[in-house]
DNA sequence: ATGGAACCTGTAGCAACTACAGGTTCAAGG
DNA sequence: CCTTGAACCTGTAGTTGCTACAGGTTCCAT
């Protein structure tokens, strides 16, 4: 009993928008279609997909995650090669706390030096008035959902 | 004695097509420009680009930084105002930092599971065959560089 | 006057989706 | 069998914060 890509959507928490998204780039499989055209989906999709957002909610870009299929894929992956992708992304996450440990002090002082009070005249705007020499990295403003 | 773009770029350290950029949606006014239409920057424009600037690196959206703009262009602002979105935002980068943290307790585990053998079965890859139940958040990959 | 650096506009591209518009199919109820 | 409406289809355009051209013009030092 295949799935419908509405089912497949609510097993795998994945917006049907994105499932055909992937589809489109070539991350998960085109799956067989019915007699009028609606995808039907089998237990290898839900797997490949359930692998796909897993690696997203791990912070893996799509790109890292086509890297891991294709070890997979290609049934000839070793550990090691794994384990090397994985340590890499595991420096870049600690690259990132690293920067928002600094924002977060920079912040921090920022609103207690603030008073709150009613007059125009803000240490934070201050703050931001005053370029910085001892740059701090511009990482991207997370898109606010 | 007015900027010109190439100049403002190197004192703000931003790029000169993100300068335009900027004015194009409204950040950074539109400045005058010589008899054969090359831009020339004020002060004023020196101080406002190196504001937002500024946000950026705190990890401020342009839209954060545009209501920001927005309060002290009124001349009306209140430090409470300001300190409000600031707060806003420290909440923000503090969520971040908690999601990476867990992020990298699980990256951590994973590649402490895997012996790097030259065999293809990794605990890594097991692990993101397996979906989660308690799921972590979807953070952007950060776009790498 | 001339050469080359710096500037101009406009468009298209990046990641990773999301959100339509405008149409077709499926399945359950009458 | 027929209707209804939820679910599906394709295709395109939008989001954020930039960057990267192409193809042309201006500036200024020699």
């Amino acid at each position: 009993m295949p799935l419908t890509i509405g089912v497949l959507s609510k097993q795998t928490g994945c917006n049907i928008e994105t499932i055909r998204y992937y589809e489109r780039i070539g991350l998960l499989p085109g799956p067989p279609r019915s007699a009028g055209g609606h995808r039907l989906y089998g237990e290898v999709h839900l797997k490949r997909l359930t692998f796909i957002r897993r690696g997203r909610e791990l912070g893996f870009t799509l790109d890292d995650i086509r890297g891991l299929l294709g070890l997979v894929d290609g049934g000839a992956y070793t550990c090691a090669e794994v384990k090397a992708l994985t340590l890499d992304h595991l420096g870049e996450v600690r690259r990132k706390l690293a920067d928002l440990r600094r924002l977060e002090q920079v912040l921090k002082h920022m609103v207690e030096e603030c008073d709150g009070g009613a007059v125009p005249d803000c240490p934070v705007i201050d703050a931001l008035f005053r370029a910085t020499r001892d740059r701090m990295p511009v990482s991207p403003g997370s898109p606010r959902p």
